[in-house]
DNA sequence: TCTTACCTTTACGTTAACGTCAAGGAGAAG
DNA sequence: CTTCTCCTTGACGTTAACGTAAAGGTAAGA
């Protein structure tokens, strides 16, 4: 029988997420164990509330940009970090301004990477309208 | 008896390079095994030369990107492809094309993350502030 | 009650990208 | 000739990030 799902739900299970982000029970459940999402269980099943999803979407944009997933669960982490005292926040920061060079240096790569691009392409179409 | 390093040299031996670019020797044989780079051979031992400098430059920063040997390859494989007739051309193009986006959403991705590691930071900066 | 769909754990297998010996060659210096 | 230094080729080892069976639990529907 079903019992609540006309409201859009506020859980998910296993396969919906899987389904929704185009990964696999499997993956799922290896980030679990790294410590990436940490579901509800009920019983032996797992349910996933709204803060699993956010760090599951977190977790693939960081493989999306090539890091691997220490380096992914330090920029996550930082995301529901509690407040703690000042030395603490203090090596937060270090952090962010870790993270955040990282960041910066890819980009700068891809820009490079961009404009040679272009450059490659546009004497492509030199060639090509050569052609004609 | 040295023979000629005062003039810069044009050439290089694997440990010049692995020195420059910090890594192993290991990593580049494993580089040209797999068609990345393709040293002169004198006897039994390599030469390098500007184009595999080059290349291994590009290799490099395609791994800071977080792409994988196989992408790398397509990517620094278009640097010095050969014009070729019409069909290769508009085949090329769309390869570029392709490589393009898969960079642009990596930016996206970047902007991003960025955007909100500066809120992070912001809020970790508000609560040291009103620690005093 | 039986089937079907979806879930569970356990555990060995796989691929990429090198790391790490082992054993030896080649040439310049002393 | 011997000693270094730097190079060479195998070839097995390692880590990350899952893939892939195997074997079974549970709840809803026919």
């Amino acid at each position: 029988m079903e019992i609540d799902t006309a409201t859009t739900s506020t859980t998910w299970t296993i396969g919906e997420l899987a389904d929704e982000f185009g990964v696999t029970h499997r993956t799922i459940r290896f980030y679990e164990d790294q410590g990436l999402v940490t579901p509800e269980r009920r019983g032996t099943a797992r349910v996933f509330h709204v803060r699993d999803r956010v760090r599951l979407a977190l977790v693939l944009r960081g493989k999306r940009l090539g890091f691997d997933l220490g380096q992914i669960r330090r920029i996550v982490d930082m995301y529901d970090e509690e407040p703690g005292e000042e030395g603490q926040l203090r090596y937060f920061l270090e952090q962010i301004a870790a993270r955040r060079a990282e960041l910066e240096q890819r980009r700068q790569d891809i820009e490079t990477t961009l404009t040679e691009l272009a450059e490659v392409e546009r004497r492509a179409r030199e060639t090509l309208t050569n052609l004609h």
